[in-house]
DNA sequence: CGGACGCCGAAAT
DNA sequence: TCGGCGTCCG
C-alpha cells in the first residue's frame, strides 16, 4: 500500500509533533490502520469464532486519546472495491483460510501462541466489523463517513473542502492525492505523531529525491512512476529512478519515450494510457461529499473524460445510497443493508460525572472537577422484564458488564474508588430523576462490587475466579490510559454483549437521566462536562443536531476556486496560496466565510440485525461473554427475540457458496450492480421491518466475500456499473454496456507478473494434505460465519 | 556506487 | 502488512 519508500524519503521534513499541537483541530482518520491494529488484540477471539469487539476498543480508545487532546476526529472508512485496484483476492483468501487452519491446528496442540501466529493472517477487516466501530462512534458522537471507495481519496477530499484540518493515516497515498497536512505513525504512549506538511515539499532534497520546484502533477508522476496501488512500476523503477528521470525529462511522456529508447527494461504494452488512469484515479476518484449528500468527484475531470475513466474511478451511486454507504447503513460492497453481525453490542456513553472532591483526582488536571467515567449496563432491551426476573444483584452476573474507558487521575486506590463510585451514584440518584427502578439499582450492594472490579486498579486479578478475560482488556486500558500521562476521560462507553441481557435491562432505568432514546445511543460526551451534575440531565447534544461548526480557519481562507490545478510546491509562502485550487464550495462556506462543516450522519437507519456470532457456533459457547455467566439461565443468554433475519441455509448454502469464493465474489458484484440497476430504492428503502423480513435477501447477497473482504478486488470481476464481463468468470452479462471492456483488459498486466506461486510453509507439515484440505474448507466456513452471520 | 528487491522481524497485549 | 536491512545487479 502506498508508496515504497515515499515516507522514508520525506523524513527530512517529517516533525514529530505532540497531539495537543492539533488542539481545537478537526482531523481525518483513515479508520483501517486502527481497526486493522485493533484486530491484532483479538485475533485468536476473532478466528475461533468468539463473539468480540476489543478491535473496537482499540480504535475508540486512539478515539478518546485524540479528543483528550481536544482534537476532533472523522473517522473516515474504505468502502467497496475502486475498479483501478486490482488483486488476487481470491489468492489471499486461500491462504488466510490456510492460516486459520493451521491456526487451529496448532491451537488444538496447545501451541497457542504459535496458533495465535497463524490467526492473526487469516483475519481481516470486514465492513461488518467496521460497522461495529461506526456504531461506537455514533454512540460518543465521532464524526465519521464511509467511502464510496477508498478511504484515502474520501480523506483527501475532506481536507480540501475544509472539513478537516489534517489526516490521520500511515498511508503515504495521502500525499499523492494532495494532503497539505499529514500525521502518521501516531503513538499513543507519547501522544504524538510524526508530520508532513506539505507546504515544506520544496526543501526535500538532500538525500535521493528533491521535489524542489515541482508541481503536484510531478509529484504525483514519480510517486505513479515509482510503482502505486493502481499500477505497479516498470520493472526496475523505483522512487529514486522515477526522480531522476523526471528531473531529466520533465514529463511522464518523456520519460517513458526515454526509457522504451534505451531499451533496457521491459516497458509493459501501454503502460502510458495505463499510467493516465491511475493518474485519474489520484486525481479525480469518487468520493462522498457529506454537506451535499451525494457523490462527486475528488476534483472535477476535465475534457478528456469518457465513461472508461469514469467508471475507472468508482461508478456513480445515486444519492440515497451512497448516503446510506456513507453513514454506515449499507455494506459498501453488496450495497445491501447493513448486516449487524453483533447486535448485542451496544455502545453507550455516559457523561461524566464529578468525582468527590479530593478522591482519586489527579494533581495535574487543569483545575476543574475531575471527570470519573460512570459505568453501567444499558441495553437496548427497551423495557425491563418483571423485576423478578431480572437478575441484578449477583456480582458474577454483572461484572462482565463490558466498559470501556478511564476514571482520570493517576491510579486510586480501590476503596478510594469505591466511595468515588458510591459517591457518584448518589449525586446521580438525587440529580436526575429517578426511573422507575432506579432505587433498585443504585441499592444494590453488588454495584459497588462491581465497580470496583474494574475501576480498582490494585483490585484486579486476572485470575480471580470471577473476573473475565474479557474485563482484562478493559482493565488494561484503564491502566494504560492511567498511565498515559495527563489523560482525562470525559466519556465512557457502555457496552452491552452477548448474555447480558439481565443486566441490559437493569440498567435501562438509567436511559432517562442520559437522554439516551435511540438505539443508536447517541451521546455526546462534552468534555469537561464533570462540574456539575445538572450536566447530567440536560439535553444531549445529538450528533447532528448541533449548526455546523464555525470555527474560524483563517488558515483556509487562502483556497481559490477554480479547478484543479497543478501547485508549484517551490516557493514555500506562494505555494500556500496557491496550493489547492479548488472548485468553489459555497456550500461550505458560511457568510463570514468560516467553513462550515457537516457533522456526521445520523439518520434513521435501518440495519439488519443478524443473530449474534455467538449463537452461530454451537460449539464454541466459550465467548469473553457467556464465559462469567454461570449463573445466568440459558434462557437469558439467548438474544432477546431479534428481528427476523434473513433467510438463510446457514450450512448448505455457506457451503456451497464457499466451494467458489470467485463466483462467490462475482456473485457480490453482480448484487451490487443489479442493486443499482434494478432501483437499489424499490428493493432496500423499506422499512426496516420489511427489509428484515424480506425473502429475497439471502446469505449469499449478504455476504461479501467468503471473508466478507474489505477490499475484494478482484481483476476479472465485473465492475458495477459497466458490466465487464471478465474471461475468467462464467459468462454473465447483466447489463448492456461492455464499452470499457476492451481498455480494462489492457491493464490486466498489471497482476499476472505480480503473482507469485504461493510459498509452503514449514508448518504446512503439521498437518496432512486431506486434513488439512478438509480443514481449511471447515476454516473457510468458520470464517464466511464469523464475517457475516446467517 | 546507488538503487532495487528479497528476506525477516515486529506489530498489540 | 510494513519497515529495516542485506545483497545483488546495473
Amino acid at each position: 500500500m502506498g508508496i515504497t519508500g515515499l515516507l522514508p524519503a520525506l523524513k527530512s521534513i517529517s516533525t514529530q509533533r505532540h497531539l495537543s499541537e492539533f488542539a481545537d483541530q478537526t482531523l481525518g482518520v483513515d479508520a483501517y490502520v486502527w481497526l486493522h491494529r485493533g484486530v491484532f488484540t483479538c485475533a485468536t477471539e476473532l478466528a475461533t469464532g468468539k463473539a468480540t469487539t476489543k478491535y473496537v476498543d482499540y480504535a475508540m480508545h486512539r478515539v478518546r486519546l485524540l479528543r483528550h487532546h481536544k482534537i476532533e476526529p472523522y473517522i473516515v472508512f474504505d468502502g467497496g472495491p475502486l475498479p483501478a485496484k486490482k488483486g488476487t483476492e481470491v489468492d489471499r483468501q486461500a491462504r488466510r483460510a490456510e492460516h486459520l487452519a493451521l491456526g487451529n491446528a496448532l491451537a488444538a496442540q496447545g501451541k497457542t501462541s504459535q496458533a495465535r501466529e497463524h490467526y492473526v493472517k487469516c483475519i481481516d477487516v470486514t465492513p461488518q466489523m467496521a460497522f461495529q466501530f461506526i456504531k461506537a462512534l455514533r454512540a460518543e458522537g465521532v464524526k465519521y463517513v464511509v467511502a464510496p471507495y477508498e478511504a484515502d481519496a474520501q480523506l483527501a477530499y475532506l481536507e480540501r473542502t475544509g472539513a478537516v484540518d489534517g489526516v490521520i493515516t500511515e498511508d503515504s497515498d495521502l500525499l499523492v492525492f494532495g494532503c497539505r497536512v499529514t500525521l502518521y505513525k501516531l503513538d499513543a504512549v507519547s501522544s504524538t505523531a510524526m508530520c508532513i506538511d506539505r507546504a515544506d515539499f520544496a526543501r526535500v532534497g538532500a538525500d535521493g529525491i528533491s521535489l524542489h520546484g515541482w508541481s503536484d502533477t510531478q509529484f504525483r508522476a514519480m510517486a505513479i512512476l515509482s510503482g502505486c496501488d493502481y499500477l505497479p512500476s516498470i520493472p526496475g523503477i523505483g522512487l529514486k529512478t522515477a526522480c531522476t528521470l523526471l528531473r531529466k525529462w520533465k514529463t511522464v511522456e518523456q520519460v517513458v519515450r526515454a526509457i522504451a529508447m534505451e531499451g533496457k527494461k521491459s516497458m509493459p504494452r501501454d503502460y502510458l494510457r495505463s499510467f493516465r488512469l491511475a493518474e485519474k484515479c489520484f486525481l479525480h476518484q469518487r468520493v462522498y461529499d457529506p454537506y451535499r449528500q451525494k457523490l462527486v468527484h475528488l476534483s472535477e475531470p476535465d475534457a478528456d473524460w469518457d465513461e472508461d475513466a469514469d467508471a475507472y474511478v468508482g461508478g456513480d451511486l445515486e444519492p440515497e445510497v451512497a448516503k446510506k454507504l456513507a453513514e454506515g447503513d449499507v455494506d459498501p460492497v453488496t450495497l445491501l443493508p447493513m448486516t449487524d453481525i453483533c447486535p448485542r453490542y451496544v455502545p453507550r456513553v455516559l457523561k461524566a460525572i464529578p468525582l468527590v472532591n479530593g478522591i482519586g483526582g489527579s494533581t495535574r488536571g487543569k483545575g476543574k472537577g475531575k471527570a470519573v467515567s460512570l459505568l453501567s449496563f444499558f441495553g437496548p432491551a427497551p423495557k425491563p422484564k418483571s423485576p423478578s426476573s431480572v437478575k441484578i444483584a449477583s456480582p458474577k452476573a454483572a461484572k462482565p458488564g463490558m466498559i470501556a474507558g478511564k476514571a482520570s487521575g493517576k491510579r486510586s486506590l480501590a476503596d478510594e474508588m469505591d466511595r468515588d463510585n458510591a459517591a457518584k451514584r448518589k449525586k446521580r440518584q438525587e440529580g436526575a430523576t429517578p426511573p422507575t427502578t432506579q432505587s433498585r439499582f443504585f441499592a444494590s450492594p453488588s454495584r459497588v462490587e462491581i465497580d470496583v472490579a474494574i475501576a480498582g486498579p490494585s483490585h484486579f486479578d486476572e485470575t480471580k475466579e470471577n473476573v473475565p478475560p474479557a474485563d482484562a482488556n478493559e482493565y488494561n486500558d484503564l491502566v494504560e490510559t492511567d498511565l498515559d500521562a495527563d489523560l482525562e476521560w470525559d466519556s465512557l462507553s457502555l457496552v452491552v454483549m452477548p448474555g447480558q441481557e439481565d443486566e441490559m435491562q437493569m440498567v435501562d432505568i438509567a436511559e432517562p437521566d442520559v437522554g439516551v432514546e435511540q438505539e443508536d445511543g447517541y451521546i455526546s460526551p462534552t468534555p469537561s462536562r464533570s462540574k456539575d451534575a445538572e450536566d447530567f440531565s440536560s439535553p444531549l447534544r445529538h450528533s447532528v443536531t448541533p449548526p455546523p461548526r464555525q470555527r474560524p480557519k483563517s488558515n483556509r481562507t487562502a483556497y481559490s476556486p477554480g479547478p484543479e490545478v497543478d501547485a508549484v510546491s517551490s516557493p514555500p509562502d506562494a505555494a500556500r496560496v496557491q496550493l489547492f485550487r479548488l472548485p468553489a464550495l459555497p456550500l461550505y462556506r458560511s457568510n463570514s466565510g468560516e467553513v462550515l462543516v457537516p457533522t456526521s450522519p445520523d439518520p434513521p437507519r435501518t440495519v439488519l440485525v443478524g443473530p449474534d456470532l455467538f449463537d452461530a457456533f454451537d460449539d464454541e459457547r466459550t465467548s469473553d461473554i457467556d464465559c462469567f455467566e454461570e449463573d445466568v439461565t440459558v434462557e437469558s443468554a439467548t438474544p432477546t427475540p431479534s428481528p427476523p433475519t434473513p433467510d438463510v441455509g446457514l450450512s448448505g448454502d455457506a457451503t456451497l457458496a464457499l466451494a467458489d469464493p470467485e463466483e462467490l465474489e462475482a456473485k457480490a458484484y453482480e448484487t451490487r450492480a443489479a442493486a443499482v440497476a434494478t432501483g437499489w430504492r424499490e428493493r432496500w428503502m423499506l422499512t426496516s421491518d420489511k427489509a428484515r423480513t424480506t425473502p429475497t435477501l439471502r446469505r449469499r447477497e449478504t455476504t461479501v466475500t467468503p471473508a466478507g473482504h474489505h477490499f475484494p478486488i478482484n481483476s476479472h470481476l465485473p465492475h458495477p456499473y459497466t458490466h465487464h464481463t471478465p474471461s475468467s468468470v462464467p459468462s454473465k452479462n447483466v447489463g448492456a454496456k461492455t464499452t470499457s471492456l476492451q481498455s480494462r483488459r489492457s491493464l490486466t498486466f498489471l497482476d499476472p507478473g505480480r503473482s507469485k506461486p504461493v510459498k509452503r510453509r514449514t508448518s504446512d507439515l503439521l498437518l496432512a494434505v486431506e486434513d488439512r484440505d478438509e480443514a481449511v474448507a471447515n476454516a473457510q466456513i468458520r470464517l464466511a460465519q464469523f464475517r457475516c452471520p446467517p
